[in-house]
DNA sequence: TATTTACCTACTGTGTCAATAGGTATTTTA
DNA sequence: TAAAATACCTATTGACACAGTAGGTAAATA
């Protein structure tokens, strides 16, 4: 299962899209948009700066903004990044000391097949496309 | 991450599809050649004959043996009954009391369409696609 | 009857998840 | 210059799953 870190950066980085070229945002407003605490996004946006994918700007007026535009960020970094790997089985990461099964192991080439898989469908999906046409429902 | 729970279980099940017709397969020989602690794997198999994939003698000359013949198994299954639920959110669990904000929410489309093409891939696959066509090596 | 096997219940250490708590540093504005 | 609003930092916590281990009982065969 995908982790409440992935995904509510998703969340984060779509809700920062949606209100792209309006300055910082501020982390409180994301929160209350999103309804998830302030305090655990607050986890969870220091790791999306530190991986440069927002930018943050502290003291009054403050707040966060998207480092590229949305339509250059996959979603799969962006679960990379908050997730730590995307990979099923720690055989497949590198540097992973290679098992002693890895030669004979006959689910390993499943497994690549698998990661190969996951990984395009997540790095072939950008920010952008998760926006949907739909700007904010007016209709009651 | 696929724990070992699955992992073991696929490696039981193509062991013991490696050993078809040849009558009971005691859990220690299993054990033995997959390198996994008997003691450990005994919580596996019981979830595998729970789940009426395997079939298990007690006694002496007892073991465990395939219900079905390998191309009757999918991967999905074997997966499936010891990971709980292949679904990478908790939203397309079944029974999950939809969530508030299912209607609206961006990023529901996407695990969806991830979720068809994981379900597609694992039970896409028979345990039979991973016996490979080499029988035991014998070179050194 | 002895042996071999499956099957059963309970326990344990480790780590991650999903936060919460309480601060400090920085910047703008009144 | 003081107040307010923001990001940024370290530490802690409860619950739970993971990955086993331990020690037995029941069943079937030789």
């Amino acid at each position: 299962m995908i982790s409440t870190k992935g995904r509510y950066a998703l969340r984060v980085m779509i809700d920062l899209a949606q209100h792209e070229g309006e300055g910082n945002i501020p982390l409180k407003d994301i929160a209350e948009r999103q309804d998830i605490s302030k305090k655990y996004l607050e986890i969870i946006v220091k790791e999306l700066v530190k991986g440069g994918l927002l930018h943050g700007v502290s003291g009054k007026g403050g707040g966060y903004s998207l480092s590229r535009k949305p339509d250059e960020y996959t979603v799969g970094e962006i679960l990379e990044l908050l997730e730590g790997t995307l990979a099923p089985v720690a055989c497949l990461l590198e540097g992973a000391d290679s098992c002693p099964r890895s030669d004979t192991c006959l689910t390993l080439p499943m497994w690549k097949e698998y990661y190969e898989m996951i990984h395009g469908f997540f790095y072939g999906k950008k920010l952008s496309d998760l926006l949907g046409s739909r700007d904010p429902v007016y209709y009651i």
